[in-house]
DNA sequence: TAGATTGTTAATCGATTAACAATC
DNA sequence: TAGATTGTTAATCGATTAACAATC
């Protein structure tokens, strides 16, 4: 009992029209999310939204728990910390568990973001579906390079970095996107601050401290990534596979 | 006392030149690496590396472990299962800690790679020093697009996709990156499958399963990181500050 | 030597697994 | 109803913290 369709599918669905929170009846969920939960939750939102675009309705806990490799018993326990209540028998219904967790992610919310950096990594995030399937719209674009200023890259101009922080001040601009050189980089964080920026999302190989930015900071170690992988082919873990 | 420079310092150094395990006195390291340890090697990696550069010759567990953002004591839990000895009263050998982390994760090892995408995003990759810093040669980029065969990313020729099977058998391939569109990146593993390929990079949108591929294949999800930027900024962890 | 810092043991904490009664 | 599957409790496992004797 896979597909099983109750009334209309959504055809166009965007996680940004779901019902809010506070108009679901709410379980009074527990207060803090534990880490090991917390560090689920993407997976959990990357599959359940497959599940909601495939009109799957309803799932159990063994099926959904097979998807993100974790056992049953222990996909339960994480749903005490989610906004959605199962039904004894048949199941949790997966757009309840969707919104959920959008919205406990904070995903279903709009954001702004500036970026600094038009170079090929800038370009491949920009022109991709990342930003915009998570509520996050690319308002400003910025390099150094006069070569490429005027140009433009995912429809967006790119502009002289040093407009940076009026820019950022201007436009409410929530979130920075760091797709520069590590040198820039540092300074490109420190222009953005006490412009209004909260959040810093780094590409570059320099490694910023959310300590030292002083706002949410996400470093992507895409290196981090690739020595995993070459860990995992030398065949040193025996044990499980990783995930 | 934090730079200490005893004899020379090595001005060009490169990891795979470190002297490998089997040249050092082992502490008959317990066998399996415990997952947590395991996802904070490529941090002790990255932070080792940098000491090292700075020619900081001895670290004391609880000046690394502030760098890591964890506790002395658990640093030194950790140190079980790093080939290296430290000495009371000093601290650690940063070159001996590297080196230990390094053979560990297997990155002083050499691996040949081949790509999937000559787009932006696999420009970006080709062109970082990601790759060359962790041991892994570039040695041939392909696309399916007819606009890009003949030209050259980083330096590497364009080619046909459809010879990418061949040239994986030909040249030994290790790694296949793939930085296609989600489409074409399931036929990419397929076609990689069974040409001796022993590792997948996946930076495609469709997430590809080791089941399925049948060899150690790490995606690099960067909308999950966004995720939890956006949750970071949400303000609802008021635990601690995430790593 | 005296001070510093490791290596290790024991205690605590958190996360996962197992099991089953509640109930849809 | 009968079968399926949740919600929850208790048991287990693993990871982190604390403390300190060993020793450089």
């Amino acid at each position: 009992m896979k597909k099983d369709r109750e009334t209309e599918a959504p055809e166009d669905f965007d996680v940004h029209d779901l019902p809010s929170v506070a108009e679901r009846r709410s379980k009074a969920t527990p207060k803090t999310v534990p880490e090991a939960v917390l560090r689920r939750l993407p997976r959990y939102f990357r599959i359940l939204r497959g599940l909601f675009n495939a009109d799957i309705l309803r799932v159990s806990s063994d099926e959904l728990s097979s998807h993100l490799g974790i056992t049953a018993s222990q996909l339960r326990q994480d749903m005490k910390y989610f906004d959605a209540e199962g039904q004894r028998g048949y199941g949790y219904s997966v757009k309840a568990l969707y919104t959920s967790v959008s919205s406990l992610l904070g995903v279903s919310k709009k954001h702004t973001a500036a970026m600094v950096g038009a170079g090929n990594l800038g370009s491949a995030i920009a022109s991709s579906m990342i930003l915009e399937q998570r509520g996050v719209w690319l308002k400003g674009v910025f390099d150094v390079k006069a070569a490429l200023i005027g140009k433009t890259v995912a429809g967006v101009p790119v502009r002289d970095a040093a407009e940076l922080p009026d820019f950022c001040s201007a436009n409410n601009i929530d979130i920075l996107i760091i797709c520069c050189d590590p040198g820039s980089a540092e300074r490109a964080a420190e222009l953005a601050s006490g412009t209004g920026v909260r959040g810093i999302w780094n590409f570059s190989q320099y490694e910023l401290q959310s300590e030292k930015t002083g706002v949410p900071t996400e470093n992507v170690c895409t290196g981090d990534s690739l020595m995993n992988l070459i860990y995992e082919m030398s065949g040193k873990n025996e044990n499980k596979t990783q995930i």
